[in-house]
DNA sequence: GACATATTTCGATGATTAGCTAAATATCGA
DNA sequence: TCGATATTTAGCTAATCATCGAAATATGTC
């Protein structure tokens, strides 16, 4: 889970799992939505590959790649359920009112 | 919301929101649940306070940190309502006052 | 086999980050 | 005012990160 988020800080890589929502795809094809080097995509798919947010598949000279959508929602849901965000059974847990002070 | 991303990609950062969730704490009571030291969890606080995560509330020599949750369930939520996940909105989360720390 | 294409790996670089100790700042109580 | 306490700022180091160009790897085609 701690690599989900560090997967997660970047924007790019935030932006490639958002493309990949749509439909697989292959680097060449995400890359060409950015304007940084295929090497530098290479790097940033290897992260979301670590983290387990896509899977590569290979055909012929294409690696497709296609979002985890399972992990990511796991890795999500779990941690806002950790704080009540979103769908979730009611937990006893306290919250705090709102009081919007700052010094 | 980028700045919320990369807050939440360390791990201490993480554990910091989650026992904020509890009740407001002060940052020596909160750098009591780790092994780094006090200037160390202090940058943690400023990243925190930067991607509005949480805010300070200053009385006398101590400083509380309050979780700011909408913050969190805002950037949470909209991320993954991108995805289709976790669609159902929260609903009641009972907000119970804080158990007095006094001052 | 030679060549083009898709992608990754290598090696380097500059920026950012997390961590530390020491020092500064601010507040409180005597 | 002095000393103790809470927290931050300053200055530094080591590690990680995003990025690049060049080279390597693998596949398909002629």
């Amino acid at each position: 889970m701690n690599k989900v988020f560090k997967a997660l800080a970047d924007p790019t890589r935030r932006r490639v799992l958002e493309l990949l929502r749509q439909r697989p795809m292959t680097a060449g094809e995400l890359s060409e939505h950015f304007e940084v080097s295929k090497p530098t995509m290479s790097a940033h798919f290897a992260v979301l590959r670590e983290a387990d947010l896509v899977d590569a598949h290979k055909q012929g000279v294409t690696i497709t790649y296609r979002l985890k959508l399972s992990v990511l929602e796991e890795a999500l849901l779990g941690f806002s359920q950790a704080f009540g965000i979103g769908a979730a059974p009611s937990a006893d847990i306290p919250n705090i009112p709102p009081k919007e002070t700052r010094s």
